[in-house]
DNA sequence: GTCTATAATTAGATAGAC
DNA sequence: GTCTATCTAATTATAGAC
């Protein structure tokens, strides 16, 4: 990565910083023109020139700016994986159900809103690879933890659908995300728009009725 | 592969047909590696020259025995479908719930024995393209509908998940297949076999408890 | 920081000897 | 049918003028 050493003064006047909100911002062109290509054509299908093109760059300043495609791509997954962060971020004082339905519910928005990340993560996840690895070991693993740890809590309480914690990663994430990653195929298929918040809120819906069904014991008690 | 040079009689002695054995098996094995390598790295990724060294042949027989590398994605996604149509044929005489009961087990069995379809289907729905019209218009819409309309049955019948017949094809295509497309991911993270076929099981179990759960009335009846 | 030119490699496809 | 050589175009990355 380069990082915007700046020429000017001991440590930054206001050219310096000028420049430094320009360099920024073709930094982030650059990043959501990635991101679109990366989501379309996997890693190896995406041209940084296609790449370029979208941003408005030239090729060139890819690797001005980023040190290689490899670092684009990681640049590219810090961003998407801060926005999951902020649609999935857990609100204090919720019951474990309250707290699982709010996660289903901003997994599916954020598939729709940004179908883009499980693209990446779908191209990504279909053969070992050196990247794979990064995106696991440094990404995916912390983030999915708490949420295996939740659903045990919910399995116990009775509270969740038969699903062990080995299989409800991938269940819930194929059910959630599928129809966003492959919204043109739906498109054509089924002539719907996926991004459409009435389906949305309907698939959001269905997928909480699935993964929490009624407690038993709720409607004893009622 | 070396041919017997034979160039044989008027139309199809023994030679011949030996001949044409041999191209069977070389276009069949053409076919099995770029089924790997489109998988792998979707169809822009993967390159001829790669398909051409995994299946222990030459770059340019490719050319010779398919037109283009996009034919060549064509004979790979007919000879996967087939094993599909083969691994959820419906018996005659089942009841709409066995039906779709058998119809999910396949879809799971069908993603572990042959992630390579999954995978494909999931790179080629990330982007329209006019690979995608083919095989949405020509192969996916046709195998759905009669799914669909099974679906539309159970859920009249109150014997199916509140799943609109929109939604229902990407949920549990999602549900049953991300787990295999993403076996790779799914060692990084979770250090379980996917293809192991006690997971295999549990996962079609689970599938069948979500989206056909217990009838009311059964219980009722019971 | 940008942009032209280009190096070095690889892509799909073809020609022609065998 | 196979296989070497090759064509044209596209790839990532770099050099250097501005």
């Amino acid at each position: 990565m380069q990082v915007s050493t700046a020429t000017a003064g001991p440590s930054g006047g206001p050219r310096a910083r000028s420049r430094d909100r320009a360099t920024a911002e073709i930094r982030d062109r650059l990043v959501e023109a990635a991101l679109v290509e990366f989501a379309n054509h996997g890693f190896d299908g995406a041209s940084t020139r296609a790449i370029a093109r979208r941003a408005g760059a030239h090729q060139p300043q890819i690797n001005y700016h980023f040190a290689s495609k490899e670092e684009l791509w990681k640049a590219v997954l810090l961003k998407l994986l801060g926005e999951l962060d902020a649609a999935t971020a857990i609100a204090p004082g919720l019951s474990p159900r309250e707290t699982m339905e709010r996660a289903i519910r901003g997994v599916v928005a954020m598939g729709a809103a940004r179908p883009e990340l499980n693209r990446i993560m779908i191209h990504e996840g279909t053969h070992p690879s050196d990247r794979l690895v990064w995106l696991v070991e440094t990404q995916v693993a912390p983030r999915t933890r708490p949420m295996l740890a939740l659903w045990e809590k919910l399995r116990a309480a009775g509270e969740a659908a038969p699903i062990s914690p080995e299989l409800l990663y991938h269940v819930l994430i194929g059910a959630a995300s599928l129809l966003h990653a492959n919204a043109p195929e739906a498109r054509l298929l089924l002539g719907i728009e996926p991004s459409d918040p009435a389906i949305v809120e309907a698939h959001a819906d269905a997928l909480v009725a699935m993964f929490l069904p009624p407690n038993p014991k709720d409607r004893a008690a009622r």
